[in-house]
DNA sequence: GCTCTCGTACTCGGATAATACGTGTCCGAGTAGCGAAGG
DNA sequence: CCTTCGCTACTCGGACACGTATTATCCGAGTACGAGAGC
């Protein structure tokens, strides 16, 4: 799993506390989490391209949530940072090899091996689709109380 | 994720077709399917250390299932070619930055990010322990009836 | 004093290198079967 | 004819290159604020 994904969950997270005021950018953000500024920058711009956050151009700029926390599930995410293509590929190995008497009509279902792996990374998506930025904001306040007063405080919204 | 998972899965089909009457070289697990052999020879070996295959050097050598279809889980075969480690690695960085002011007690349970990660990618897990090889097997007999023959006549089980 | 213009600083956007892991290949270690030689 | 020794062929095992994708970085495009000149 790319390491951008848990830099924009926590960048996201961070955007929520923020609220959408005025927007963030990069800058601070990476500042936040000591990562390097140019590379968040990076993933920040493939949110921006999937509609999660909005960039605002110029002095004063940076970026903000497009939608709710509540709207932004943990899948979208992922899907904008490393791609809406399955984990597992078949590449239908089964069909070469095998002699060239095999008949064609025991390929006509999907490979069942693909068919489970499917199964399991669907387990996956739909747990990923059933969890929001504004969950994770939830249960991460409910740990800590303070979070979101220091997330505001780090990016000058007293 | 990575291809040898797929050719793994194949591959423990066919051996479980083949029988455990005499071992399969990987030169025809490999002719099977047209894959480079050296390469899936290199898969062959992660199985064999997991306890997977077992492998009997020397001529008229090769591999076989170490165990019946039944206890080989698809989970046991990810973890054997992919590794153990999760997917999703967090590395904590909610802990930098912030300020030094930030309270020790707001870090004490685990990051509510890496938390919902982890919560969907047991999903994934608990589908793929809860799917075996056998099971596989019977779902392709089922949709093609002739798997079995055409690959016990590949292996020269007649 | 007010307004317009220009300049500067700041931030996003995309194009460009460095690195790590997955992919692919090779040669050495060990074993089983076969053949020949000896009894 | 039977036994024993040695040889050859075959297969696993691990160490060695290559390519691609992730990681990391830089420079250009565009915007907002502020200073200064003109009216």
């Amino acid at each position: 799993m790319n390491q951008g994904v848990e830099w924009a969950m926590h960048v996201l997270l961070s955007l929520a506390w923020a609220g959408d005021e005025r927007p963030v950018p990069t800058a601070q953000l990476a500042g936040s989490y000591d990562l390097p500024q140019a590379y968040l920058h990076k993933q920040m711009q493939a949110l921006a391209r999937a509609g999660i956050v909005e960039s605002l151009p110029g002095a004063h700029g940076g970026f903000l949530l497009a939608r709710p926390p509540e709207k932004i599930t943990l899948m979208d995410v992922v899907a904008a940072i490393e791609g809406k293509e399955p984990a597992f590929v078949c590449l239908e190995i089964r069909r070469q090899g095998m002699g060239e008497d095999a008949p064609k009509s025991a390929f006509r279902h999907t490979c069942a091996v693909n068919a489970a792996m499917q199964r399991a990374e669907l387990q996956w998506r739909k747990s990923l689709a059933g969890q929001t930025i504004a969950d994770v904001k939830a249960a991460a306040e409910a740990h800590a109380p303070s979070a979101a007063r220091l997330a505001r405080q780090a990016y000058g919204r007293d």
